[in-house]
DNA sequence: TAGATGTTTAGCTAAATATCGAAATGTAAT
DNA sequence: ATTACATTTCGATATTTAGCTAAACATCTA
């Protein structure tokens, strides 16, 4: 049961679905999901975290990124069958449909580079 | 999305869980649904009303009684596929299982006979 | 229609959750 | 080693939610 409610409030937050959905596209870093929603990183890492511990997702080094992915195939039972519904529905709402395009925009040395001219900008 | 959440946080509270466990069984009204759960009657029906507005389950007139039942085979096919989820799994927990046996023992007019005996003993 | 009974609503408290900014931690490359 | 930068953790606040009691609102039966 515990088990069933973690995976249950995992995808009853807006955000938190709004990650999978994105993670459906391909495997992002905080700040590439942080660039996308635009609310804090710590909230984006947080939402995370919960998703990782209910097991949807996993994370994976890569330099000095963090990568999160969808854990398809290898989650158990209960997370995949989850992870089918997520992936059937929700495909034709607007938000989906520019989270997706913007996915496919991102890259994390563009957001790095943004990220140091504007913290140059404000000394 | 907006119904998305609304399912997920409708199966995101163990109660509510419990409730759909046990309409599985068979439909049940307030008052037994109260008296196996162990929790005040507005509770429950705070509940039953998240979850009816979810589409998980419906109700239906029986005297004086408003039976709640699984909205299986009626509703809409994201509900279909939660409720059959909620099915298949968390049978081989203990208190599926107590409330499984609770479910078959309870009956209304018992509940009404004994509420009304306790109202008398405290005169 | 009155009285009994079951259900819902209202108002409240306590606990859980989402969010933020800032500080701390970890990692990679110079 | 130092520096730069990505991520996580921490402390604070606002919102949401589960729960209660008590009152209001149906609804059935006599």
């Amino acid at each position: 049961m515990d088990e069933f409610l973690k995976i249950s409030k995992a995808i009853s937050d807006r955000n938190r679905v709004r990650i999978l959905k994105m993670l459906e596209v391909k495997p992002l870093c905080v700040c590439e999901i942080t660039n996308i929603l635009n609310v804090a990183n710590s909230t984006v890492s947080n939402h995370l975290s919960i998703l990782k511990e209910s097991g949807l997702i996993i994370d994976k080094k890569d330099g000095k990124w963090v990568e999160y992915q969808i854990n398809k195939g290898k989650s158990k039972e209960l997370q995949n069958e989850v992870l089918g519904l997520v992936s059937k529905y929700l495909n034709d709402e607007d938000e989906t449909i520019n989270d997706v395009i913007s996915c496919r925009k991102v890259n994390r040395l563009e957001i790095s580079m943004l990220n140091n001219n504007i913290e140059k900008l404000q000394d």
